[in-house]
DNA sequence: TGAATTCGTGAACGCGTGTTTATTAAGAGG
DNA sequence: CCTCTTAATAAACACGCGTTCACGAATTCA
């Protein structure tokens, strides 16, 4: 029952060397003979050995390891792009040979979160984190990359003077967009509404202000009646359209959603008064949400890679850690319109 | 730039105390005077202080940490399931304040699959594992619960003398099969069909025994030509019923499902043949996947609580790690069914 | 008051490995 | 044949912390 305890001075022993040649066969230092190295090597094999991580560790080696911290809004286990993240984050640490730290911060008080957060980076001796969902300019992160890790934040805006130590990447969300009232000025659609995302994000702020751009550039006013708040979830489309539907007698003809999710529930409200998606109003969504081409009607939406967004994020950290890449680096990749059946030609 | 590298003599020092009395502090021993206790507290907080979790592990303390292991099939990153999973047990270990390193293992060649897990588990970075998606008595595991390792499997089965270091979780598939075949009874159908899963896990085993024990109970007959290959992806799901309707004139009225990935395929395959689900052929899922109410049409299924399943082993094997548990664990969850909109009385 | 016990705490050792320094053996050059 | 250099490897130290052991002080008991 007890697991095998070997370590490096029991393979010193067998193979007849000292430890410290263990050692420099392990790290491949170059001044150890073939003879040498070959016998040892086959000491391990034979034996099983692995070196303590922790031991490594503590002598100065680096733990491989970066953490990934998920803000949860109330949302991480029902929410399936946040889970795909997760995903590509591991996947591609793995290609690197890093490990996955995961770690879900609730909704707790400032002081608790940073605590929580600072204890992981010098406790677990961590090499680097990346923040999926905080919101912009969030205090405890600018406060961690003060203190000198490397960081990766998705949905952040780069500060004037960047430090170094610090990866930031977005969607287009301006082009997005554009793309998406673009799309609906093409099929005749003048009277558009907007249900916003979270504005404590990025990218709540970015799709608004894309929002406003687009329909100046497509010469269609925005009617501030169809500007309705939202937080990116599925309920706050929900109870934003069951407003509308109540209050305003003057509706919109297509509404654009700050993602998929608010529009799925854009959608559920709309049917629940007898209309129909796009007969009676057309909606676009913004993501590309897995569920978007399964659902009824298949959603027309802006499809956004999260997927490439954190494979490259991943990569760039572990470089950064790895001190390979100094240079700031700011990611930003391009959406592109998916036309599916929710928006229809008026 | 440099990450503070305070360490227990210093808070010591500071502290006007020695090493020893700040790892009892820090340890919660009992023979240390609340006035001590506080000076050092003070100094702790006061310098930000958080031992070094390498050293800990190193001195014999546990890494409190466990191990998930995905073995990918080449759905993980696309298969919204176990991204839920994933989700679960690294919230639940949280409570429990457990990290959780996540791990994905590719179609890989057996040696180097269990050198890969293995070397994560003799590191010594972590105190336990769960495995999912693995074959049904998978070599490399039982090896690793042979060298004494904890390890929690999610769809295996219990072998006969079973150690006492490992949980095993399953759902009924059993029952669940029972009350789909009942339903589809009950509508009237007497032409079942049934696409089974990956034979290989234990899952699809089980619920293609379950099919065909339930077809006897309803005092049905099991036609082979309706018996169909699948592996739990939605593509075989797609091939299976291309192939049935284009061979075979005799067809079934309705179609058992080994999951709803696989049901979405046997649905899509059905369209694009002119027919509709469910006025030609009615179809019921396994899992009740994120998809299935949104989809189109709704897929009437059997539900099966993953999230539940993950806490309760996650739970569990952490017990186990702490010794707190010492019996054998078996954990089987029921299935319940969902009607939703895919089968119609015939 | 002296002996026995308890309490508080510092010194010392061990955990397993990386790395620096010292030592030995072998080889080269004269 | 002797000295100087180089190659190979062993010994020693450092990393930060948990824990045992020992010792002195404070307390209790007789």
């Amino acid at each position: 029952m007890k697991k095998s305890e070997i370590n490096s001075s029991e393979i010193a022993r067998l193979a007849g060397v000292s430890r410290s040649t263990v050692s420099r066969v392990i790290n491949n230092y170059s001044n150890v003979p073939a003879e040498t190295r070959d016998k040892v090597l086959k000491v391990i094999e034979k034996y099983n050995y692995f070196p303590n991580a922790s031991a490594q560790v503590l002598a100065g080696k680096r733990a491989r390891t970066i953490g990934l911290f998920l803000i949860d809004q109330g949302n991480v286990s029902s929410d399936i792009l946040t889970n795909m993240l997760i995903v590509s984050v591991i996947e591609h640490a793995s290609v690197l040979d890093y490990y996955v730290l995961t770690h879900i911060i609730r909704n707790a008080k400032d002081t608790e979160v940073i605590r929580n957060v600072r204890e992981i980076f010098y406790q677990r001796r961590i090499d680097g984190g990346i923040f999926i969902g905080a919101a912009n300019r969030e205090p405890f992160i600018e406060q961690l990359i003060d203190e000198g890790f490397v960081v990766g934040v998705v949905d952040q805006e780069l500060p004037d003077h960047p430090e170094p130590n610090r990866i930031v990447s977005n969607f287009n969300n301006d082009s997005g967009m554009k793309q998406a009232v673009a799309y609906l000025a093409g099929l005749g659609h003048s009277r558009i509404g907007v249900v916003n995302g979270d504005m404590n994000r990025l990218s709540g702020q970015t799709k608004y202000e894309g929002f406003k751009t687009a329909m100046r550039m497509c010469g269609l006013q925005v009617n501030p009646k169809w500007v309705m708040d939202g937080d990116f979830h599925e309920t706050s489309g929900y109870n934003a359209i069951q407003t509308l539907l109540g209050i305003e007698s003057e509706l919109p003809t297509a509404i654009v959603a700050a993602n998929d999710s608010v529009a799925f529930g854009a959608i559920r409200a709309i049917k629940e008064h007898g209309l129909l998606v796009p007969d009676d109003i057309s909606i676009i969504g913004f993501d590309d949400h897995a569920l978007s081409e399964k659902h009824h009607p298949p959603l027309t939406t802006i499809r956004v890679d999260f997927s490439a967004m954190l494979k490259r994020m991943t990569t760039y950290l572990i470089e950064k850690i790895e001190q390979k890449t100094l240079t700031v680096k700011e990611i930003t990749l391009d959406c592109s319109l998916v036309v599916r059946e929710s928006c229809r030609r008026i």
